[in-house]
DNA sequence: GACAAAATAGACTAGACAGTCTAGTCTAGT
DNA sequence: ACTAGACTAGACTGTCTAGTCTATTTTGTC
């Protein structure tokens, strides 16, 4: 039999299914929807995880992580390392995942709003964390302007994912003529850093 | 008897409790919940209006508009026009109305592709390319750098509304030491200037 | 093979909700 | 007063879904 047919398995394959079918149809989708995608009964997840809600919050909470690996290593090169940072923040925010994921939270945010303040603080509040501590440090070794470094963060955030998300959350495709992935994130770094240089 | 006890009357306080319900609930909110909200009885939606979703897309048709109001004047300090237009856009993004209508369309957005689209082109793309026409005139008369009009546009509009909505959808409060709105506003606009000022 | 734990299909309950229908009321115009 | 048309309360239908229950089969272990 293939791997898994039991147990911690099925329990893997629910996710799965789980984070799938939230991601298309967000909180709305069923739970026979999710037991068949699963290939599993309806049964089983009840066994597994007691309730929808739980479901829920438990494979939400599998998803979400903060991009910090990004910033890690002791880069020395200001420009590069945000341009790395940015590209890896701009696919995850703009990927079908993590637009799914965003969409499902978002509209689900009031019915779970200690779920939601989690995922805010695990997810898009620690990433802001990590970079504005890497901002910190290149401000204090007078790379950048000495402003408040939780400001820059959201501010170099907010541009990587903030009109376009919303295009895309609405469906709206890319104008053609605009810039490409590449171009952008250059010219969205190039922005902030010029708007934060010393004087 | 007051004003408007029967036909557009009706309308007006029917469309007047659909766009609350549907802020405050999303597309779940019930045709009883807007029915009893407005005083009227549920037939009454059914005759104004013919089903539930020709009732939600009237109403956010209704709620949508974009705000190219604060660029309008020949406006010639370049600084005051753009803090303008933060401050009027910065209020329609992260009050509650606008939040609630953002979550609403969001959420649905992929049951009502049509809807969506439209949604977003009245609003946030007209708004934006109101303001790339605005600071296109500004690149041309040598205030600003030279780059891509609507790319600028985007960035503005996403510095104001990106990260804060997103931490204001997931019902997280704001951090008590940061920046009030005023300040938060001047270092946006002046962020951006200094992004794109002539070398 | 025997046994126990877990999974399965599928029937079932209970409640919510969109939309319809009915019987009767209110208002304007004539 | 009469009538036409809009409004009302509320019962009703059909559908959908979370969650439960049961009888049966599969699976892993000894």
């Amino acid at each position: 039999m293939e791997a898994g047919t039991s147990g911690a398995g099925k329990r893997k394959a629910v996710c799965d299914a789980a984070i799938q079918a939230f991601i298309e149809d967000g909180y709305a989708a069923s739970m026979d929807s999710i037991a068949s995608r699963a290939g599993v009964a309806k049964q089983t997840l009840y066994n597994q995880f007691g309730s929808k809600e739980q479901l829920f919050a438990e494979v939400i909470r599998l998803n979400v992580d903060a991009i910090t690996l990004s910033l890690d290593g002791p880069d020395f090169d200001l420009r590069v390392s945000l341009l790395r940072f940015v590209e890896a923040f701009r696919y995850r925010a703009l990927s079908q995942w993590g637009l799914g994921l965003h969409r499902a939270l978002i509209a689900e945010a009031p019915r779970f709003p200690k779920l939601a303040r989690l995922i805010f603080e695990t997810g898009p509040a620690s990433a802001r964390d990590a970079l504005a501590r890497f901002l910190r440090s290149a401000m204090e070794s007078g790379q950048l302007r000495k402003v408040d470094a939780h400001f820059a963060a959201e501010l170099l955030m907010s541009m990587v994912a903030g009109f376009e998300r919303v295009r895309l959350l609405y469906g709206v495709k890319a104008d053609p003529v605009a810039l490409n992935e590449k171009q952008r994130c250059a010219a969205i770094v190039d922005c902030f850093l010029n708007g934060l240089a010393i004087e």
